[in-house]
DNA sequence: ACCTGAACACCGTTCAAGT
DNA sequence: ACCTGAACACCGTTCAAGT
């Protein structure tokens, strides 16, 4: 992401307090969201922490929203990445498909303030930030390319990929947005039992409809 | 819900500006979200629009939190009742059960501002809006109800009603969230067919093994 | 009991100016 | 090419004072 477009300054020289502050501006954006909220990120604290001028970021982003869509964009990439193990670790079999479900609420609630600049309606001129959009995009696509694997083996419906990937996508995300924030309460039982049930629950909803075990189909 | 803690005053004599401001109030807040966003909403502008002082919401509300938690209260209402509508219309049967899923969704479409922020993470502090939790809790509950009530017709899997419901709700939850984002976009084809096909596959995953069929079970 | 108006401590953003 | 510092036009909230 930043190595096509920002090309590397051949000597730093430690001119003022930074050699990259754009990457410095991101990750101290993500700390205050983790430990403080979206509300408690301002320019000014992030400048003084960075031990530079309040309007220093403009230097590098048009405004603040251009801030948080830096951070949905890493996010996006970081969901991505975190798929596409869950899913090749498990060998894109059924379990590795379970295994994707909840790796994707997993990351929801080990990074909270990502998912919430992700989804929380931070960015919504999607079409002025294109590499979010792609980033976006990349990560939709390693769904339904798994649906895709899936429907090869005869255990998910033949029904345009696409479309189940929305369908399943919309339900751990919304899975994961009551969650994160807080809507499950401790008398609802353990939260990984309600994902691991939910989880579950989707693949029923996919599933094709007579290969609920494992048998070579007709034909 | 302001029924039975605001007296109606004796006699409202028209004393400032305002014989209920803090309906009024509410009704502007509603007013701004759909219009111009929440974050258009200031209570100076509200204020000013209402004829009255910037601070006159402090005789009202603690805080604009609770403002919000206000419209949240009074969303989560009218979400409860178009439920109870949509499953009472189809006499409580497998087709009302889809329409209640619908309906849903149609709520967060038709009141996006509501629906913000009654999900948009504006209220932290549920534990200081009792009003709002009770009407939140009796929204999920038309949902447990109606659950319940297609357990009893055998169509739906026998486990704990809460447990199926807390996954019905998160499946609805997310594709409201995603469509009032803007997150499909038109050459994902028709919304209303993702929503029907959606509300399809979350009844495939809840439904009794074998009664996929209306069939008599054996006893 | 309800509302006002000035004041306080903040914001994001602009822009002329510095190195 | 990158950063500063003052200034502008806003915020939510407090509080003494009004009716």
């Amino acid at each position: 992401m930043t190595s096509p477009s920002v090309p590397i300054p051949k000597k730093p020289r430690t001119r003022y307090h930074h050699g990259d502050l754009r990457r410095a501006l991101v990750s101290e954006a993500v700390r205050t969201i983790r430990e403080e909220g979206v509300d408690a990120l301002t320019l000014r604290a992030a400048g003084k922490r960075l031990g530079v001028s309040q309007t220093a970021l403009y230097r590098h982003f048009p405004d603040k929203a251009a801030l948080l869509a830096a951070v949905a964009t890493e996010g996006f990439r970081m969901l991505r990445v975190t798929l596409d193990e869950a899913w090749s670790h498990g060998r894109g079999g059924i379990k590795a498909f379970h295994a994707m479900g909840v790796a994707y609420v997993r990351f929801a609630r080990l990074n909270p303030s990502h998912y919430r600049v992700m989804f929380g309606g931070f960015v919504d001129d999607l079409i002025a930030e294109p590499e979010l959009h792609t980033e976006a995009s990349a990560a939709f696509q390693s769904l339904v390319d798994a649906i895709v694997a899936q429907q090869h083996l005869r255990v998910v419906r033949h029904e345009d990929p696409e479309q189940v990937a929305r369908f399943v996508w919309a339900a751990v995300h919304g899975l994961a947005m009551l969650t994160i924030d807080g809507r499950f309460g401790k008398h609802d039982g353990p939260i990984d039992d309600l994902i691991d049930y939910a989880v579950t629950r989707i693949r029923t909803g996919i599933a094709a409809e007579r290969a609920t075990t494992a048998r070579a189909p007709r034909r």
